[in-house]
DNA sequence: AGTCTGACGGTAT
DNA sequence: AATACCGCCAGAC
């Protein structure tokens, strides 16, 4: 399910596959994110060809809440820095699991997010 | 089958 | 600066 070099085919199978896919690719970008590092929603759905779908990526990630996994859901934050998902957190609340990374986040909002900031666009560039 | 609802984001007002 | 609008589209009814 995790793909690390081959993210360019990700794109070839979302044109292929336009059925439900786009949650898989979405599960795949987010375990990509390292640690100590976030996200955006955005940033996902445009890396992903559906710039303007960045609702779904939070749709897709909800998803995961009734399933076992190990994805780090909690680097993905909106635009802002913003902790918008949290009250989908069950256990650990997502604060504390940034803090445990290293993360700052005051009042629901993650401080110095330029320098933490992780683009899929920069860092899974298909130009590399 | 039709409607409604979002872990969003950009554009307009 | 703040608010409003709406496209996106999978699922739940």
């Amino acid at each position: 399910m995790f793909v690390t070099k081959t993210m360019p085919k990700v794109k070839r199978l979302h044109e292929n596959d336009k059925t439900n896919s786009f949650f898989e690719l979405v599960y795949q970008v987010v375990a990509l994110i390292p640690e100590g590092r976030v996200t955006s929603y955005g940033a996902i759905a445009k890396y992903l060809g559906a710039a303007r779908s960045s609702r779904m990526v939070g749709w897709a990630l909800n998803a995961l809440n009734n399933s076992r996994h190990d994805l780090p859901a909690h680097r993905v934050v909106n635009r802002k820095g913003i902790l918008t998902g949290k009250a989908h957190f069950r256990g650990i609340p997502m604060e504390e699991l940034l803090m445990q990374e290293g993360v700052k986040v005051v009042d629901n909002e993650i401080q110095q997010l330029e320098s933490i900031y992780w683009d899929p666009n920069e860092a899974l560039s298909l130009d590399k």
